[in-house]
DNA sequence: TGTACATCAGTGAACGCGCGTTCACTGATGTAC
DNA sequence: TGTACATCAGTGAACGCGCGTTCACTGATGTAC
């Protein structure tokens, strides 16, 4: 990859990806084939060759530019979260509402955790990009604990594991029995996680 | 499918399904070929185009086998919680061991999750399956909550499907990022949730 | 129990299609004067 | 600013391979006497 020689290219790189995107979130990405993804980006198979080497490298790259969207975000929260009143319900709230993002990708980062359960390069990838993901919630976490007077019982790390677990698995599972909307659900089930690793204030703020 | 015909066909059916299970894991659905499958049971495509019709149908049959296998391991499992002395982290244990069950079956039904995103059969089947599966472990936690005197604070059956949540998420997360061993971490999250959607004793049991 | 026959499971060659990949080309973009 | 040229992005035809699927066949399994 490294940096595009021109402008144009630039331009062809993003349209190729975000048709990838949507061509792995329809078809699966096994399944979807060179062609499927020029076509939907308006180009011949010949443009892709131009820009990548094989369909494993661009899922690498889309990867890459859809996680670091994500992690920008996930930075402006940990500021937004800092100074609100409940910052633990703030940060549980805004947490779910970034993760809730959209079904398209749920299907491909999950696409993507089979394929790193099979090829050494992508596991990297991915689990460069969840250590990333991880110490920035452990870190909203940290943050709302303190503001609040609240500890956590348990490392936050840990903590923002299984609360990247859980909404996964329950986007995972609403996405693929469609009809059954499970917002409602999983910020209970987030509350219901907080509450059962926080013990209560040692000292009230002042 | 229906009933096989002879009994020597329900044991090729059977080596198929197993073939098919390790072949799915290690290379997914879209990427499996028949030939794959077939080579790995010892027999050529004949053999399979004798007994299915399509890849899809083999996926199906091997879906409801293997869930059938766990709904039954959860069915024994809703019998021995029931006289525990702790009932619900010994509940708690058991799940995590039901469900720890292997890599291969996480990957191959996160597989079939994928599958179910996008072919409405698939789903209809995935629905089912999910529906039993959270009512029995529902019934798993209202069993050992009463024994404990303790009081849900939200629906079994939401707990349950968090619960289910929780576990692919962390097993789907250490299935794709080798060498990273979630036992301890399940665990821990999943007493904290218990935790954070339990009440205390209204009345200490007799 | 043993033989003769019928059924049916699994074989393996054959087919055609669609895919990934290559490459000589054309036309668009950018540069030098 | 305008023209002449060079570079490079994207085209589309061509190739060969591997796959799903079919089918006439063989040999194993089961049945009738």
């Amino acid at each position: 990859m490294s940096a595009p020689t021109t402008r144009r290219r630039a331009v062809t790189v993003e349209r190729l990806l975000d048709a990838a995107l949507e061509t792995f979130a329809d078809t699966g990405f096994a399944a979807a084939s060179v062609e499927d993804i020029c076509r939907r980006g308006g180009f011949t198979r010949g443009a892709f060759y131009s820009s990548f080497t094989t369909k494993h490298e661009l899922f690498a790259a889309l990867m890459t530019r859809e996680t670091a969207r994500d992690l920008a975000a996930a930075e402006q929260l940990v500021a937004a979260v800092s100074g609100a009143p409940d910052p633990l319900t703030a940060a549980v709230d805004r947490v779910a509402d970034l993760l809730a993002a959209s079904r398209t990708w749920t299907l491909v980062l999950t696409e993507y955790q089979l394929l790193a359960a099979r090829d050494a390069d992508a596991a990297r990838l991915l689990d460069r990009f969840s250590a990333a993901m991880t110490t920035q919630v452990a870190e909203v976490l940290t943050r709302a604990a303190d503001t609040l007077g609240t500890t956590l019982t348990a490392p936050a790390a840990d903590v923002a594991q299984a609360f990247l677990a859980l909404h996964h698995g329950l986007a995972l599972a609403s996405a693929s029995t469609p009809g059954t909307p499970v917002g409602a659900l999983e910020r209970s089930a987030f509350l219901a996680l907080v509450r059962g690793v926080t013990a209560p204030p040692t000292a009230p703020t002042p």
